[in-house]
DNA sequence: CCCTAACTAGACTGGCGTGTCAGTCTAGCT
DNA sequence: AGCTAGACTGACACGCCAGTCTAGTTAGGG
């Protein structure tokens, strides 16, 4: 019955996942989704009511075990066990179901006007209340000075493209190794403040560009 | 001549990259592109092969732009005024056309199978560049340790992500202070390690979910 | 005044891919 | 055996849009 219709539901979401995340939402064929779940092209239409429905509710989905892994910090307590945790926590979200992670992490944005908006506007709402707690972080003598907004975006944006380029590279990775690593960065940066000349090794050596779209420091061919 | 030829061209791209960046590639039809250019159909073909090729010339100058901004660190000089003035310079690039930087920031990817196997396998030498920079920079004491393809990530996103939003919002922004909180989270990072109980402000707040897709730290619902 | 070249306006077509719908098939009931 | 509900099928209609093509316009050069 509705057990039945439900399990065929769930078969054409998990297919439907698998093929957004190997091809990308507009080279995503319903030919392809019904094919992977092996279904026929009407079957599809009685379940989902167009392509972007069954990508919101994908996304959806993905979304709620994002915000359930979300835990408020306790000032009370010791805080680095508890971003410890957090971090681990958003690594095991998005590593553990790496179709969802790839699909959340590179499409979800131009397909339509409408979606486009109401997920903007999510993720501004978002950003706003990170900004706050950040904000108020540093009231608190938790949060290093710096524009809140600044530190809100690179923050997320760093721990995006880490997910990302894992999930693309299919490499299993440690993810305890990889949780340090973050925290690393949040609790102390990159950059070495006062060199005093330390190690030195091998003194030819190149620097590099960067990646994708921006990047940053070092090497290239002008200036 | 030649002349009027080049200038017609440079015309039709510039108004393509506006399309492009209020649309995005998909919504970006012909017709958009050639009334904004305010020339016929027909001439459009007349300097261009098809869409795609617009928009990889596009894409294609903008790198240029980028990596042109790249400038080697040199070890033997201070590295905090020369880390500073490569932030700058990689925010003045995409600042300085907002319509670019949005559409490498955002699109750039979905659009075409082999035009996204280029691009990813361009990100990765990218990538291993910066990498190896990195670690170079370990070896001589100038960065921290961390796994070096982590710590580069990072970084990217960081970067790219506070830029996306800056460009997204639109509103004009100090670009000197922007350039000093990056350079404070590369070199001190986000968190305060020993909070020491300071100052401690309205003890009832809210912490914050994240932002677009992934997101980092505090409040929710769980846990 | 004509000729050519660059351009314009816009009609056209071909392919692609979404969504539909008339019909089939199955299981269960009477 | 006859009937019914409703899950499922797949050929097809339709819209959309990139790219082509034609007829007509404009400007300059000889």
């Amino acid at each position: 019955m509705s057990a039945d219709r439900e399990a065929r539901r769930r078969q054409i979401l998990d297919r439907a996942r698998d093929v957004f995340a190997r091809r990308g939402y507009h080279q995503a064929k319903i030919d392809d989704i019904v094919a992977a779940a092996g279904v026929a092209r009407g079957t599809f239409y009685l379940y989902f009511h167009d392509k972007r429905a069954i990508f919101e509710e994908l996304v959806q989905r993905f979304w709620q075990k994002i915000v359930m892994s979300m835990a408020r910090i306790d000032v009370e307590r010791p805080v680095e066990p508890q971003v410890l945790a957090q971090v681990r926590r958003i690594l095991d979200v998005f590593l553990d179901d790496p179709a969802m992670a790839k699909i959340m992490l590179s499409d979800a944005a131009g397909l339509d006007v409408e979606f486009d908006r109401r997920l903007l506007a999510f993720a501004a709402d978002s950003a706003k209340l990170l900004e706050d707690a950040l904000h108020d972080g540093q009231l608190r003598g938790l949060v290093k000075e710096g524009t809140p907004s600044v530190l809100g975006f690179f923050l997320v944006g760093g721990v995006k493209e880490v997910l990302l380029q894992i999930v693309r590279s299919a490499i299993p990775v440690d993810r305890e190794a990889t949780t340090r690593d973050i925290y690393a960065i949040l609790a102390r940066g990159i950059l070495v403040e006062n060199p005093k000349a330390k190690a030195r090794a091998k003194p030819t050596r190149e620097a590099a560009p960067p990646a994708p779209a921006p990047a940053k420091k070092k090497r290239a061919t002008r200036s």
